[in-house]
DNA sequence: TGGTTTTGTGACAGAAACATAACAGTTTTA
DNA sequence: TAAAACTGTTATGTTTCTGTCACAAAACCA
C-alpha cells in the first residue's frame, strides 16, 4: 500500500524543508507548493491524502486556498490542517469557518503536529496508517500484514492485500476497475484492466478457503464492492 | 521522579527555540545556553543529565566544549549528542573521538532526535523505561546485551543484536527494510538493502540453533515481522 | 430464444522477491 | 600481532507471484 500524500503549502524555505524532512521520517511522502497558484495545481493533480497549508502566503493568502479547496468539487474532501503563526483566537474561528479541519499555531511540537495529521488520516486511510480493518468476520491488520477471516489466518499476495485493504478502505463503496488499478497497481503502470478479474478471483479464493460465503460482489458494468 | 534535565548548547535562536519546544513538548527539562562559556557553567551547575551541543558555536567550538566536558571529572558521564550542520563535519567529528555519545545531521527528524535522547537517557537513567524485551521464549537484555531463547544462551554480533531489539520494540508490526536500515544501520550510512536479507539470515540461524521454529516472519513485497 | 457483452477461471511463462553460501576486507579480541 | 569475529557484497539457486491469454460461464438484451 503506496504511503498517504501530504500536500504542504508554505512559503519559507527552512519551516518547508524542517516539516518536509520530518514528515518523510514518519513514512509519508510530501509534495511542496510555495505559494497559493501551486498549491491549487497540485492538490488536484498530485492526489493528496491531506494538506498542511500555511496562512500566510504571498499573491493567494491560505484563507482564500482553503476556501477554494474545500469548494472544489475533486478537493472538498481533502483534509486541511491550517498553520498560523498568530494565536489570536479570531484567526482560530475563521480557518476553521472556511473549512479547514484542524488548526495549529507556530511554534508547534512536531510530535503533536505528527499526531493531528494522523487523527485525521485515520479517517481516510486507515490501511496507510497500520490500523486494523475489519468487515463482518473478515480482519486485516495493517501493522503486521495480516489476514484472517473467522479466525483462520489467510495468507494474501502483495497485490491481493492491497486489494482487500481498498475495499475495506471504501466501506462498501463500488470501485470502478479503474480506480483499483490507480490504488493498487499505482497511477503510472499500465497492466490490462482485465488483470483486475484475474486478481479478485484470487482474493475470493483466499477468502472463501475455510468456507463462508463470497464477500466481494461483481457490480456488472461498473465494477467491484465488498459486502 | 523530576523529569531529565537537557543541556541545549545552540546559538542561533529559531533553531533553538524549536528544539526548546519540542523538548518540552516530550516532557524534559531544557536548560538553554547560547555559547561554549555558558554551556561550561551551565553543565556543572544545572546537573543536566543529557547535552545536545551545536557544532558550530562562537567563541568555543563545540568540539572544544565536548572535549572539555569529557574530560572534566563532574561531567565526564554526562551523555553528549553532537548536532552538525553537514554529513562532512559528521566524519571529522567521528574522525577526531571528541567521545560525543551520539551525532545528529541537520535537519534531523525531530522524532529520531527524541528517540537517541531516549537511548542515551536509558543508559543513564534506567528506571525510565523497563530494560527486558520479551517475545514468547525470546528474552533479550539491553542492560547486559544478553539474549536467550528457551534458557539457551544467544550470541549475537552487534547488528543481529541490534536488529532483533527492533523488531521486539516493533511489537510483531512489520519493519521494510528501509526503516530496519534508518534504525539498525543509521540514517545517512549507505548500505545495500539486501544486506539486510543477509543479516535476517543470521539472525535466523542464531536464534534456531538450539531448536525452536523461526520466529521471523518474511513479509513478501513489505519487510520482516516478528511473530 | 439466440446473440452479444461481460465476467470467471485454469494454465503458463516470465519476472520478481527472497534465501543462502562464499568471499574479501575490516575490526575486535586475546 | 595473530587469530577470531564481524560486515557488506555478490552470485546462484529457489520460491512465489504476476499478468496475459483462451475459453467457459453468466448476465443482459431484443
Amino acid at each position: 500500500m503506496s504511503a498517504p500524500v501530504i500536500l504542504l503549502v508554505e512559503d519559507e524555505p527552512s519551516q518547508r524543508a524542517v516539516l518536509s524532512y520530518n514528515l518523510k521520517a514518519e513514512g509519508f511522502d510530501v509534495v511542496e507548493a510555495v505559494d497559493g497558484e501551486e498549491a491549487l495545481l497540485l492538490a488536484s493533480e498530485a492526489q493528496p491524502d491531506l494538506c498542511l497549508l500555511d496562512w500566510m502566503l504571498p499573491h493567494v493568502s491560505g484563507l482564500e486556498v482553503c476556501r477554494r479547496l474545500k469548494s472544489g468539487k475533486q478537493t472538498r474532501e481533502l483534509p486541511i490542517i491550517m498553520l498560523s503563526a498568530r494565536s489570536e483566537e479570531l484567526d482560530k474561528v475563521r480557518g476553521l469557518e472556511t473549512g479547514a479541519d484542524d488548526y495549529m499555531v507556530k511554534p508547534y511540537s512536531v510530535a503533536e503536529l505528527i499526531a493531528r495529521v494522523r487523527k485525521e488520516l485515520r479517517r481516510t486511510r486507515p490501511a496507510a496508517l497500520g490500523e486494523e480493518l475489519v468487515y463482518e468476520d473478515i480482519l486485516l491488520d495493517a501493522a503486521s500484514h495480516r489476514v484472517s477471516r473467522a479466525g483462520h489466518n489467510i495468507k494474501l499476495g502483495p497485490t491481493e492485500f492491497r486489494l482487500l485493504a481498498c475495499f475495506l478502505e471504501a466501506q462498501g463503496r463500488v470501485l470502478s476497475r479503474e480506480q483499483l488499478l490507480d490504488r493498487v497497481w499505482g497511477r503510472d503502470i499500465y497492466v490490462d484492466t482485465r488483470t483486475v478479474d484475474v486478481h479478485i478471483g484470487r482474493l475470493r479464493k483466499a477468502l472463501m478457503q475455510h468456507g463462508g460465503g463470497d464477500p466481494l460482489r461483481t457490480v456488472r458494468g461498473a465494477g467491484y464492492a465488498l459486502g
